[in-house]
This record gives C-alpha cells, structure tokens and sequence, in this order.
DNA sequence: TAGTCGTACGAAAACGATTTCGCTTGCTTT
DNA sequence: AAAGCAAGCGAAATCGTTTTCGTACGACTA
C-alpha cells in the first residue's frame, strides 16, 4: 500500500470516467452505463462501479456530455435594466424554472446598449446555449436581437416588434380595471389617475384599463384625464394638490407607481385629507419598501414579476423542446389590499 | 448550381469546422490555424478559409474548445440576497470584469438555503467551471461552500468563517469615519448616530468608524450610544425624538442607512428642525430613490459596490492564473454630498 | 455432447476543435 | 544536376463521455 493510502492523492484535474472504470476493473462504457441506470449491468458490477466513483468523486463532465449530444443544456439571459427593480424578479423567476428543468443561466448585462448585447449574443453562439431570454424595461417594443443561427428567443418584460417572436409581459390594462373595479367596489365614484410619462406604453394600458372599468360603471377619470409626470414622489405631491384643485369632491386615486402614490399620499395629508376615510388610494408594483414605508400602508396592484420570468422560461423550454409559439402573453396582474383602501 | 444557391440552406445544427474545411478544400488543421492566428499559413489560403467561414457563419465551439484545454471560461455566481438591492450592483461589477476577461458567468439563486447552495455547487462541478463567487448579505461571517474539488472560491459582500479563503467587503468601518469626518468638517460638534440592529457586523464597524472619528476630536456621540433599531423610516422617525430629548443641541446625526435617515428627517422636521441648518444629516448606502426622495436630498456614504464585484472578480481571475490570495479584502467607500449637509 | 439462446460486458466510433509532427513541394545553393 | 532546406499543409491523436454493436460465456435443451 502507497503511504498515505488513506485519502485519495489530491489531484490538479477532475477524476474521469477512465479512472473509475480502472479502479472497478471494468471498461468506460460499463462504467457510464452503471451511472446512467441503462441495463444490461448485473447488480455486483454496478454496485462495484458505484463505490469506485463514490471513492473518486466522480462527476461526468457536463462539458463531454455537451460534446457528444449537441446540447449545453445553457440558456443565455440578457437583461437591459440594470437598474434592477423590474427585471430582477423576472430573471429570479426564469432561473428557478430553468434550473428546475436542468438547465443554466448565463448572465449577461446588455446595460441598454445594442453593441454590447450583440456581442453577447455571439458569445452564446459560440457556447451553444439552447435558447436566449432576453428581458429589459423599455417604453415600447424592441428591436429583436439578431442572430445568424436558429436558436429560440424570448422576451420577458420587453417585447420584440417582430409578431413572429414570443414575448411575455404583465398585463398593464388587467391592472388598471383590477384597481379602478376594487375602487369602485368599495363605494368609490371620483376617482383620480396620476401616473408617469405617457409615451410608456405601459401606462397608457393602465390608463386605459382604469377608464374601461370607469366607463363600465357610467363614469369618467376625475378632472377628465389623467395626469402624466416623472415618476417620483416630488410628482404625486403636485399632482395631489392640483387633483384636489379641480375636483373637489374627490375620494379616491389610482397611481401608475408605488412612488408616486407615496407622494400622493402625503400631498393629500398635507391638504388636510385623511387617507382612507377621506380618500383611498391604489398603487401600482408592489414595491414593498414604498408600500411599507407609505402611511397608511398602500394597495396596489403586483405584476407578478417572477411568474413573467417562469412563463418565459416555459415559453423557451417548450421552443427548445420544438413546440415553439409567437406573440405576446399577458400574465395578468394581482391586487394586494392594505390600510390605504380600507372600508 | 443548386436551386436557391443563392443564400447557404438553413441548418439545423451550426456549421462545424469540417464543413468549412471541405468549403475551403483544406484540412481542418488550416482552418484552425488560419482562423486563429498561427504562423505557416500561406496568405492566400488564409483568406480562402477565411472567405469560407464567412459564408457560413463558422463560430468555433466553445465546447469542444473547452473539452480539450480543460478549462470552461465559466464562472458559478452564487447569490444570497434574494432582496437584491446590495448584491445585484456587486453581480453586475463582477460580470463585467469577467467577460472583460473572457469569462462567462452562470447565475446561481441560492436563496440562503444552504441545500440549494450544495445543489449549485454539484451542478457547477460537473460543468467544470474555473472558478466561484459567492455574494449574499449577511450579520455575520457564513461557512464556506463545501467543495470536495480544488478550484478558487471568492466571497463578495460576505465573509467566509475561513481565514484562508479570500472574502472581499466594503469598508465599513472607514465609511463611518468618512461620514463623521465630514460632519465634523463643516463645524458641527454633536453628532447623534441612528442606527440598524446591533447582530449586523457592519453596523457595529460603521458605528466603531463614527466613534473613532469623534474621539480623535475629543468628541463622543451625542446621547451617548448609538440607537439601534430595524431597517425602516418608522425607527428613524422615533429616534429623531429620542435623539432630540436627549440631546438639545444636536447638531448632526449619521445614520446607519438611508431608510433610517429619511425617517430621522422627518422626525427632525416635525420636530421644527432645519436641515441643514439646524441639524445635518448623513445616510449610508447612496441608494438614490431614498436620497433623491429625501428633502433635502441626502449626503449619504457610497460602499462602491460595483467596485467590491469587480474586485471580487479580479481575485477570482488571479486565483484561477495561479496567483491566489486569501484572507479579507476592505474596498473604501465614498462620500456623496447632497444638499443635507450643506454649510 | 453439441447446439442455441440470452445476458453481461468491452471495443470502438462519435461529438468538434487544437496541436504535434511528418510529408510533400518547390526553391536555392553548390 | 543533385542535395539541402524551408514553407505550407495534412494525418492523427487528444480531450471525456455515450452508444452501438460485437463477443464471450454460462446455462439450458434436445
């Protein structure tokens, strides 16, 4: 016996498939099939091959197995928003669905910039992912990244202008009526909307969700239109009192962000409402450090970021799988009821 | 001339190195050596090889490539902080040191479940890759990831309980002095402190950097002691009338996060504070939805953290080069003044 | 005892790229 | 004109794994 037989000799490289075929006595291909499960294998040779790879620390090279059957089992995932807030759930989400199907995420940080998200892009190419994620906050529908390849793209908080490709988004309408109807269900009928710049495209579904549900219910946005700023606090304030200003009698107000309803919040205090008794008030993101933090604490309305990333990462599976599918699913948004909307 | 020899026919499977060899009428030993660089290859068939690989959109395998020379140029990111607000910049710095160093990074979710983590590392391992940063935000130092196979192991925004592995941090401790330093600076002489709870390890060093920094003036902190309390607005809003019973002439208070100093802001102005001309005040985090939002917008300490990502990353590629270091690295922080410090 | 059949295992090819080493050319030199 | 030499290119091994196909051996049957 070699001294210091006791612990296996600690190796620069990882052990193979050749070494625990040597320590079992048995060829490679007897060794893969004892792993694998296949059959064919008597139990005393499997068992014997089992303890040899226990012995080593045998892992099979992903890297070979990738080789051999032309798959990395990798998907590529860019995102576009480094800010964070929106597309971090969304990818949370898709990686937890995709390492639940065996398959890794490479990041990449496009940072909005086309150049560096085209040399991504040829990065994966060369790693053969089987698919790419891309996701990213955007005002409106993207360009679709350009590959030279046919491997499976989908979008996930971003939308790509060619209807062929798959995207999926929050449905910013759904969320809209969603806050407007459990408004109007809690005995509300002047309602107020101030939300961010109109040329997102996700505030106009919400404008138009909230007006819908209004006009089902035989009324109109109080002071007739929403009011478009920046998203920030500072905005709601203004908008609160230039709400107040033209609409007296008003008793409730959906905000397009958490922010801005926070603001709304303590411009309406500052005038002397009491929130709920006076005016209830709905936000939209669920961003829970404003919703918190906001007195009283805010409802508001939660698109379900991680879903988005999971329906996404389902959406690339199933392309990757060959049951590939285009245009854009809506996952719809939830209501989380808290102090601000109290009967 | 085959039908529709006009575009190259869709492929399935990506053009290999053989097909641009037979394109070519060489060996696949030229293409290699002509599409990488290497000497004794005549200028005319290289741009032969070249002008196919061209017209097929040849990308080499970075599988194959990696099969052979024994490295993935991957790299696991573990995560921990499923909140994201401190590990996503620290992700992003080190992603981009990374690919700048030709290294791709696969996204690991460990969700602070140590069975998951273990899950991650299996996976990592069979993938091969060089090397494993590991990020989270934690009270106090964790265990290291059990690895049973020698490749580096970097911590970034946490503190493995092993001297011998390589831990990079912000500077906690600096950035407390940093922020009393500048207090004292502009002429203020009681100085509060209003503080997170007192298990996190960087509160304590933050709060050891503010007392360090006051005694060398012959200085301690107004009341005494620190507050500590939870992360919110709420608790800042409370210690400001703490602060303020205790001590009438408070004139600063350094706040062990911006949360907490937008509350202390607010507490100091109901109370009928000016900020800053009664009392300054400083934040710690720079994260700027609180310090914008802030009136008046917040000086706040910035831990660099794309900086510690980068550095994290930095280390890892050294060790993976053969350099490797160990022990804990503090990266400084860094002061941003904003209007609530003003003189 | 000879033939048949089924089970258990191994040899070898395959995946796609790189590299070493040797062979063929064509040119220069004496 | 023969020999030597360098440049240019190709054959083949290699990385680690899986799978197909062939082979050997044991047992059972006639």
């Amino acid at each position: 016996m070699p001294s210091g037989g006791g612990l296996p000799a600690r190796r620069k490289t990882a052990p193979t498939i050749s070494d625990v075929a040597a320590l079992a006595g048995v060829s490679t291909a007897t060794v893969s099939k004892s792993l694998n499960g296949r059959t064919g294998i008597s139990p005393a040779t499997r068992a014997k091959v089992v303890a040899a790879a226990e012995q080593l620390g045998f892992r099979s090279s992903a890297i070979a197995q990738s080789l051999l059957s032309g798959r990395s089992y990798t998907v590529g995932l860019i995102t576009n928003d480094s800010f964070g807030r929106f597309s971090i759930p969304v990818m949370l989400g898709a990686e937890d669905a995709l390492q639940a199907g065996q398959i890794a995420v490479l990041l990449c940080d496009g940072r909005d910039d086309p150049i560096r998200e085209q040399h991504y892009v040829r990065t994966l190419a060369a790693r053969r992912v089987d698919g790419i994620v891309v996701t990213g906050r955007r005002a409106d529908p993207r360009p679709p990244v350009t590959l030279d390849f046919p491997i499976p793209v989908v979008y996930a908080m971003c939308e790509s202008t060619d209807p062929r490709d798959a995207s999926i988004l929050p449905d910013d309408e759904q969320g809209g009526r969603l806050a407007v109807e459990h408004l109007l269900a809690t005995g509300r009928r002047s309602v107020g909307h101030v939300t961010g710049p109109s040329d997102f495209r996700a505030v106009r579904l919400r404008t138009a969700g909230a007006t819908g549900a209004l006009a089902r219910a035989g009324l109109e946005l109080a002071g007739g239109a929403p009011l478009h700023g920046p998203w920030s606090e500072e905005w709601g304030r203004q908008a609160a009192t230039i709400l107040l200003r033209a609409q007296d009698d008003l008793d409730a107000v959906f905000c397009g962000s958490d922010q801005i309803a926070r603001g709304v919040a303590e411009g309406l205090q500052a005038a002397g409402r009491k929130i709920p008794g006076d005016v209830a008030l709905v936000g939209f993101d669920n961003w829970t450090v404003m919703t918190d933090a906001c007195r009283p604490p805010l409802t508001t309305v939660d698109m379900n970021l991680p879903l988005v990333g999971k329906r996404a990462a389902e959406t690339l599976l199933a392309a990757i799988d060959g049951r590939a599918s285009s245009g854009t699913e809506l996952v719809p948004c939830r209501l989380v009821v808290r102090e601000s909307t109290r009967v």
